[in-house]
DNA sequence: TCTGGGGTCCTAGGACCC
DNA sequence: TCTGGGGTCCTAGGACCC
């Protein structure tokens, strides 16, 4: 196989933009996209981020900043951004099949195969498309290692002379732009890392860079240290992720929309989260044979405290049913009235393809069992498909809403749902 | 009053075995 | 009972990502 060239294809402030799409008028607007329970900032506009309005930030702790500064606030609408984050896919596959989604506003392709001959003019074009067949604007970084890339693709979103794509071949080029990039924007360095190295007089990526790889196995850890150097160095460590790499764990959580100390609510949360874990499970044709759940209270109030559980199971399973009951049992144990809970995650691991079972020759597991439950699986899955998620459900799922988050502010899910298509006006 | 949700990989250390 | 080296498997926790 010949060397890789990696194009990182970058969503600028995705949430933010997907909300702008249905909504020119907000383009140009300090604009923030808020997490569930519309609790912190987790997308904003450039306008918003002009006003440093940090990522993360708690929303009350800016309610005066965004009263001020007429900042449009919206709850988070996953299932649009979801959406269209899947059309740009689209686009993206028709350009060639070597591509890695590596998250929703990310991905990689591999474009050594094609045949381009100038890098920063067909960045430009694909750019282009994707603004005008989407409407998301998108930052394009091209280099021989993802680290790079993503590299290339920072610089590419911040300057604006750049106009929105970089392209890092020229060892020179690459140097220049090395040295331009705080260690804390590399791929891989996070808050405990970039103070660590920044006290022994590691500044720039350029720095990293010149390390060796021992020193960067040193220095920053182990095999991914090395691998950062190399990277740097134009090196590939880490190739294109083929699309049949699965999930080895699902989980589901939520902070509570508001506390509380009753059983019913919480058994009833973990139910929602084992409903929606397991669902996903199925689409792979796999059980699992690990269940954990997670409560905690409030961690901004005193007496904070966490607990967990996990079981193995004696038979895989991707019942929701099973491992709803199993999830309650764990809870049951866990419960201790009076606690005010503030949050909980339901978490299904250990995966074995479903078919596997079938093969247990020894006998142990019940097989004419498991085949019934995965008969009734398939049914509820095809409903849901047909009529919506919550056709059909189980008792405990709807023991409570009270847990359900808050959305005070959600945009409409324009594209996904019916009742919720965009209008458009025409005056005679 | 109000601070998200969903993941991966790596390592150290314990339990256990020969 | 103690000694020691070599190896595997598992788990908890750290660090990082978007």
């Amino acid at each position: 196989m010949s060397q890789p060239l990696f194009a990182l294809i970058d969503c600028n402030n995705f949430f933010a933009s997907c909300e702008q799409v249905f909504r020119p008028a907000l383009v140009g607007q300090p604009l923030v996209v808020l997490s569930s329970n519309d609790g912190c900032v987790v997308a904003r506009s450039a306008e918003a981020r002009a006003l440093k309005i940090p990522m993360g930030a708690p929303a009350f702790k800016y309610k005066d900043l965004f009263k001020q500064h007429g900042v449009q606030q919206f709850s988070a609408n996953f299932e649009l951004y979801g959406d269209i984050s899947r059309r740009i896919t689209e686009i993206l596959t028709s350009i060639t099949p070597r591509l890695e989604v590596y998250s929703i506003d990310e991905s990689f392709l591999d474009i050594s195969q094609l045949d381009i001959k100038d890098y920063q003019a067909w960045a430009q074009h694909v750019r282009k498309t994707i603004l005008q067949w989407v409407g998301v604007p998108v930052s394009i970084g091209i280099a021989p290692s993802k680290t790079l890339a993503k590299l290339a693709s920072e610089h590419a979103k911040r300057k604006p002379e750049l106009q929105g794509t970089l392209v890092l071949l020229d060892e020179e080029v690459r140097d220049s732009y090395l040295r331009a990039l705080p260690i804390e924007e590399i791929w891989g360095i996070g808050w405990r890392l970039g103070p660590r190295l920044r006290s022994i007089g590691i500044a720039t990526a350029y720095d990293i860079a010149k390390l060796s790889p021992v020193q960067g196995r040193k220095l920053i850890g182990s095999v991914h240290g090395e691998r950062m150097v190399r990277e740097l160095n134009s090196q590939t460590c880490y190739p294109l992720e083929s699309l049949g790499s699965e999930q080895k764990m699902i989980s589901a959580s939520r902070t509570f929309g508001n506390d509380t100390d009753q059983s019913s609510v919480v058994e009833s949360a973990l139910a929602n989260f084992i409903a929606r874990a397991s669902q996903k499970l199925r689409v792979s044709n796999r059980a699992a044979t690990r269940v954990a759940i997670y409560v905690t209270t409030d961690r901004h109030k005193p007496g904070y405290r966490t607990w967990s559980k996990e079981v193995i199971l004696d038979q895989p399973t991707a019942d929701t049913g099973t491992l709803i009951s199993v999830a309650n049992q764990m809870f049951a144990e866990l419960y201790e009235p009076g606690v005010q809970y503030h949050r909980a995650m339901s978490l299904i691991s250990g995966f074995v393809s479903d078919t596997q079972l079938q093969t247990d020759l020894l006998g142990f597991r019940d097989v004419p069992t498991f085949d019934r439950s995965k008969q009734r699986m398939a049914a509820v899955d095809s409903i849901h498909g047909r009529y919506g998620r919550q056709t059909l459900y189980y008792g405990t799922e709807k023991l409570a809403t009270s847990w359900q988050p808050r959305k005070s502010i959600r945009s409409p899910r324009y594209t996904t749902s019916w009742d919720e298509l965009p209008r458009v006006i025409i005056k005679a």
